[in-house]
RNA sequence: GGGUGCGUAGCUCAGCUGGUAGAGCAGUGCCCUUUUAAGGCAUUGGUCGAAGGUUCGAUUCCUUCCGCACUCACCA
């Protein structure tokens, strides 16, 4: 006998455009246009009671086969879940146990037959007839499962990224981090809605780039014959619009930074700003609690595992100026120190600090080293140096070294950062011109300088707290997720260049 | 960018101090009409990430490069 056949992947692919053939020759279309479907696998589970011995009509993926002479047990995996379904060639007919037995795991089929339960117990679909509604020709990762332990799972993480639409086939779990990822999406328009915040749409190509200190991603348009940049933040535009009398408005974009990748960066990734006329970063730190826990209601949590720890999120969150966590974890109050003296903590501290650090950056410094990594459970940190925050209006208190701004710490990083947003044009004006002169002095990051957002500014802009949220990392919180990878679909990764040299 | 580790069949993995590779699953053929990591018998399948080097001989040792993970630094 001959009929041995070769299995490399060539081999595979090439035997099931055979089969192709074959379907066809039976008068059957491996590939028709539409299926009726009754039942999704996990509903039929849920209502066996009522279900059973019903006739219902599922279609899905064939995940695994067991076949035994004249039938089979064979699994289906629907958007719900899997459910097993039994063939035997008397029920289904000659010819459909034919074309069963052309095909293979990765298929798609539609089953119509009565909901049992087998002798071991198990729901089960009696099949009455099978179709063919797509045909695999290229093999699927096969993972089995006992007693709920996976065997041979496809694990390799460099796989699962850049071949997403099999981690999503062959790992469930997968799929739920990506089902509550659009919960949590839903949640948050649904809470700003609710509060009549207007959602808008800003320019993703822009001449001038601003509201964050960030390394663009350059491009070219033809027409214009210019220079455009992929925006870093929503921020002076979504200004632009309170400027412009919308009181609330909210944007859900993807920003873009031309900077590192590692597990809590990807280039491009999603944030929330919202902006609120009227009210100071008081009103917006309540807001940004009380996001926080809709989110969690949304999802029926109340606590979230993260980064090692139980995050309460339905409590009250804390809020500490950033002084005071000074004087809580290096004991000394340094509210009053010149840059002289912070210098010299940071090295006492062995910090090493750049010779052309200002202030702000000193403490900024100090702070992410001795402070940020210990903000376990959730923590408003407010009242920052204005060096570091051009965009946000002086504290009220009367130090001018200080800004009416706050970040929110979960989990040691960053959730949130938010103004009193800065509505004097003169001061805007001369906070711009200082970072304009960080850039001269080489620092890539310092903000560019907006003419026209400065020309609005001096149109009149009314009391009104910004906030920022980064939604990819919040999904991570929510969803337990280490890494930006796990919770981004198709997160960047470096071309594979080795077997394509052309492609480079 | 630095450090550590990894890259072997479609998938999951073995491969000891160098002698051109093995297993399970998947595939193929046969048996099997309530199985479930179904089972039984047989069987195919690999430029061992890429390129150089050492060697009579390299999956194994060395160098460089590519990719991924972890980690440190930086950033949201």
């Amino acid at each position: 006998m001959d009929d041995q056949k070769h299995s490399t992947l060539d081999d595979i692919i090439s035997q099931r455009k055979e089969k192709i053939e074959n379907i066809r020759q039976l008068g059957i279309n491996p590939y028709p246009y539409a299926y009726n479907i009754s039942h999704y696998s996990k509903s039929i589970i849920q209502q066996f009671d009522s279900l059973e011995n019903e006739t219902v009509q599922i279609a899905g993926r064939l995940m695994a086969i067991r076949l035994m002479g004249k039938a089979a047990f064979a699994n289906i995996l629907d958007s719900q879940g899997k459910i097993q379904i039994y063939l035997n060639k008397t029920a289904i007919g000659e010819k459909n146990y034919e074309l069963f037995r052309l095909l293979d795991i990765g298929d798609f089929i539609g089953i119509s037959g009565k909901v049992i339960k087998t002798r071991t117990g198990e729901i089960t679909i009696q099949a009455e007839s099978l179709t063919l509604l797509s045909k695999n020709i290229r093999p699927l990762p096969i993972v089995k499962e006992k007693d709920g332990v996976a065997h041979d799972a496809f694990t390799d993480k460099e796989q699962r990224y850049r071949k997403r639409y099999l981690d999503l086939i062959v790992n469930p779990q997968v799929r739920d981090v990506f089902i509550n990822r659009s919960k949590i999406l839903q949640a948050i328009r649904r809470f700003f809605d609710m509060r009549d915040f207007l959602e808008v749409e800003t320019p993703v190509l822009q001449p001038l780039y601003g509201g964050a200190n960030a390394r663009p991603f350059t491009t070219y348009h033809n027409t214009l014959d210019r220079t455009l940049y992929l925006r870093i933040a929503d921020e002076l535009y979504l200004k632009r619009l309170i400027i412009g009398g919308f009181d609330k408005v909210y944007e859900i974009a993807k920003n873009f930074r031309n900077e590192g990748m590692d597990r809590n960066h990807n280039p491009e990734f999603t944030a929330i700003e919202f902006y609120q006329a009227y009210v100071d970063y008081n009103y917006m730190m309540d807001l940004v609690e009380k996001l926080f826990q809709s989110v969690a209601q949304a999802l029926e949590v109340e606590t979230a595992e993260f980064s090692g720890h139980t995050i309460k999120l339905m409590e009250p969150f804390a809020r500490k100026p950033m002084f005071t966590l000074f004087e809580e974890y290096l004991g000394e109050n340094i509210s009053d120190y010149d840059i002289d003296k912070l210098r010299l903590l940071a090295k006492e501290k062995g910090l090493e600090i750049g010779a052309k650090a200002n202030y702000g950056q000193i403490l900024d410094e100090l702070f992410g080293e001795f402070i940020e990594p210990k903000l376990i459970q959730p923590t408003f940190v407010t009242d920052y140096p204005k060096a570091i925050s051009p965009l946000a209006k002086t504290h009220r208190s009367g130090n001018p070294q200080i800004v009416e701004r706050f970040e929110l710490f979960i989990g040691g990083s960053e959730f949130a950062n938010a103004f009193s947003e800065l509505n004097d044009p003169v001061d805007q004006r001369e906070r711009l011109e200082a970072q304009a002169k960080l850039r001269d002095l080489g620092d890539e990051e310092a903000q560019v300088l907006d003419e026209d957002f400065l020309q609005a500014v001096e149109i009149g802009m009314p009391p009104t707290g910004g906030v920022g949220v980064g939604i990819d990392r919040l999904v991570m919180l929510f969803t337990g997720q280490a890494s930006i990878k796990d919770v981004l679909l198709f997160p960047a990764m470096r071309p594979e260049s080795a077997h394509n040299p052309e492609q480079q």
